[in-house]
DNA sequence: TTGTACGCGTTATCAC
DNA sequence: GTGATAACGCGTACAA
């Protein structure tokens, strides 16, 4: 089939190509049956605007970028979901990019980001570099962030604030006598891990003590669950017990029957991010719920926003709030 | 920042424009001084080759489309990163697609698709339409399909052939003397669970019997794990019970709990779509290995060569086989 | 080896 | 209300 183009569609319907834009653009000025001619034209040529072209024209693409950690998806499905599903109330459409643990990974995303002039981009990534933000700035580049606040004003911001989670819930288990809290490491989530740290740190210092209780996953386990598992046969559990991920959360669980400790009542557990699968355990883990298809829905819609509004958008950080959903895991 | 282009370069580098053409997509003829000079104006000036405008002139994006259900990131992550990363391979970029149930989704994507003129697409869609197929087709979109066989020879398709996975171990099971199987409705993966039941069929078929175990989810149910809870407390189960998805077989389990019926002894469980969570749960469940970041890799270096060698591709179906992992739901 | 000129498909600014 | 025509940024025959 040959590639048909406006021109087609205005030799077709006897008009001049300028007609044929005009009517797919809604223009208001075109009469009512030269409008139709052309329309017929288009439906009997099966015409398709080409994008690419009027991207060139009109210098945007109504594409917007997002890049996420790689291998994440189980875990950032619901950010996704909230993308996407906003960008299409919008009519962008969605670039997706991944990025890896690879040392240059970073910069040929952030490449073919620029090369491929989309409008915006939403970044969801840990380990995130601020000289790569600047470089996507530099080529103005408008930037949402998922995951970390951002002081600078040029680049907005959705995200959770992990530490006065920690803290507000550190503080509430030392209230009431259990001061003995150990948080388990994930590597895959270093920055939510350090932000939850932080906030227990600050919680015990503040009641005059110090938190050292940090389980680190040793690099040759291939995963924590397997660790877990072996780390608490000849280690007693602290009395409340802090994963981020579930299934941290529920290789405690496991590892707690095989080691004959019982939670809730020689050791409570929380899972800070909360999914289906804590629900489903015996007993079911308590968590906390993310907003986060939420965070995917924001994020996107104050990246239009800061496409549309040029100028200023007044509020450019967005912190989402949590709850707190207590199971069976903890006590009372 | 002034938008620069190639001609900004030339200017730089004082050469022609075409001169910097060449350099950027590595021609041989350019003498070595004049790149360098070129290459150093690039560096200067942070030129970075415009892809739209690159699409335009030579006719091709170098991306391609992907379209997946919607809200099942959680288990087509897998899939997806092998897409990225095979695409990353061979410099393609990915526009993803999502579809949620509304009936006329699955054109505005298919619209969006052709006006974005991408080179190809890949579509996991569990109900697909044939028509929907047929417009791509019109518009000259290679395409590859994810999950089903299609004998179009002019789509490619990477599937399991879930029909023969369950057939066997049907089979199996009936020559074991446990020929009371049923197998969990998956509403969210019908064809799915349409091959796997055409599968136990044939086998009961084979063998004088016919198979009626079939458990429906309710509509009025919000999920299958809140049904079989329910269910299992007035039905007896049977020896196999045959689900899809973890979730479904994690709820198998916990219903068998409060039920009263001990998992393998009572009943065996088997869940078909395995993941992580089936081999942390207690009794650890039982499962097929199915290939899904091999199935995303495949369908992207399928389509690449569809594009590449745009006459004939051999063969344009590919099956990818399963690998039963027994654990603790079955006997021995 | 390098430069000129045209084409890729649209939008937008002018005239008419 | 409609029709030429110049951008938009780049690739590439064709000339030089």
């Amino acid at each position: 089939m040959k590639r048909i183009t406006i021109y087609d569609v205005a030799k077709e319907a006897d008009v001049s190509l300028a007609t044929v834009s005009r009517v797919i653009n809604g223009s208001e000025v075109v009469r009512e049956d030269t409008r139709i001619k052309v329309q017929e034209a288009i439906e009997k040529l099966g015409y398709k605007p080409n994008a690419i072209a009027q991207g060139l024209a009109l210098q945007k693409t109504t594409t917007i970028a997002i890049v996420m950690p790689e291998a994440s998806f189980f875990y950032t499905g619901g950010i996704i979901n909230g993308l996407l599903d906003t960008a299409k109330i919008y009519k962008y459409n969605i670039m997706l990019h991944s990025t890896s643990a690879g040392i240059n990974e970073m910069n040929d995303v952030i490449e073919s980001i620029i090369k491929s002039r989309v409008d915006g981009v939403v970044i969801f990534n840990d380990k995130l570099n601020r000289e790569e933000l600047n470089t996507l700035n530099h080529y103005n580049v408008p930037i949402v962030v998922i995951g970390n606040k951002m002081s600078d004003d040029t680049i907005g911001s959705v995200y959770i604030d992990y530490a006065t989670l920690a803290y507000e819930y550190a503080c509430e288990c030392i209230a009431a006598g259990k001061s003995d809290i150990s948080l388990v490491e994930d590597r895959k989530n270093p920055s939510m891990i350090n932000q939850i740290r932080e906030g227990l740190e600050r919680a015990f210092e503040e009641h005059g003590m110090k938190f050292d209780k940090f389980i680190r996953i040793p690099k040759e386990y291939r995963s924590s669950y397997v660790f877990l598992t072996d780390y608490y046969k000849d280690h007693r559990p602290s009395k409340v017990i802090i994963t981020y991920r579930d299934s941290q959360a529920i290789a405690v669980l496991n590892a707690s029957k095989e080691a004959g400790f019982t939670i809730p009542q020689d050791a409570e557990l929380v899972c800070v991010l909360d999914s289906k699968y804590n629900a489903m355990q015996r007993p079911q883990i308590s968590a906390f719920k993310i907003p986060d298809y939420d965070m995917g829905a924001m994020s996107m819609r104050l990246l239009t926003k800061m496409l549309h509004d040029e100028d200023e958008v007044l509020n450019k950080e967005m912190e989402l709030s949590y709850v707190y959903i207590p199971r069976q895991t903890t006590l009372q």
